[in-house]
DNA sequence: ATCCCGAGGG
DNA sequence: CCCTCTGGAT
């Protein structure tokens, strides 16, 4: 079996276990959907789906959240991790919205990546989930698995985008990420992977385990 | 104890 | 490069 074989059994079977259908963060406008993604940082679904209906609700205008007193945001977002952290950042992300893009979100990387607490995973990812465009989002578990799968060698989450988009077919771009989250999650988590009962073991190259 | 659906700052 | 920030899971 090639390579390229290999790798495609793999995808196959990420479909077949987490399916094809990313399921995207309560929101009713891009602003919001941006804002989920930073929440989601080091934080846990279960913890953002619990904030985000009221803080949602409290603040429906993106001027009223880049207006809104740091410590009132910090309220609403308490149940996420580096609370603090993000509520400084939404503040400030906001402020840059209605000043420099009319209260619209950007839809390029290199704009994205002007906005305070806007890296290069969320900003992939927001790029993905709001207007369909093509990339791979490597956070921690897409890192680590990549390479313990063997597709990819790369020191750096940059340099591990490069090398999958590389080896993977574009429709399965945006998919993987959620795909290997919750396998990352579920199996083969970053303590020790659970190859016992991974579907992927057959094809799988345990690289750095 | 260590790591998490990271990013900013020193 | 390093450190910090958060609460929660394991």
């Amino acid at each position: 079996m090639t390579e390229q074989e290999k790798v495609q059994k793999i995808l196959d079977k990420l479909d077949e276990t987490y399916g094809v259908e990313k399921q995207n963060f309560y929101h009713r406008e891009p602003w919001q959907l941006l804002l989920a993604i930073m929440l989601s940082a080091q934080s846990t679904d279960k913890q953002v789906d619990e904030a985000i209906p009221a803080f949602f609700d409290r603040f429906t205008a993106v001027e009223a959240m880049a207006e809104a007193p740091v410590e009132e945001i910090e309220h609403y977002i308490q149940s996420v991790g580096l609370y603090k952290n993000k509520a400084k950042n939404i503040k400030k992300c906001c402020g840059q919205l209605v000043e420099q893009y009319g209260g619209a979100v950007p839809d390029t990387m290199g704009e994205l990546l002007k906005l305070a607490g806007v890296g290069r995973k969320t900003a992939n990812l927001f790029l993905s989930d709001a207007f369909g465009i093509p990339g791979v989002t490597v956070d921690t578990h897409v890192f680590r698995i990549s390479r313990r799968l063997g597709w990819a060698e790369g020191k750096t989450p940059e340099a591990v985008e490069k090398e999958l988009k590389e080896c993977l077919p574009e429709e399965h771009w945006i998919r993987i990420n959620f795909q290997l989250i919750y396998h990352g999650r579920a199996v083969c988590t970053a303590r020790k992977a659970r190859c016992a009962q991974c579907p992927l073991e057959e094809w799988c190259a345990k690289k750095g385990v």
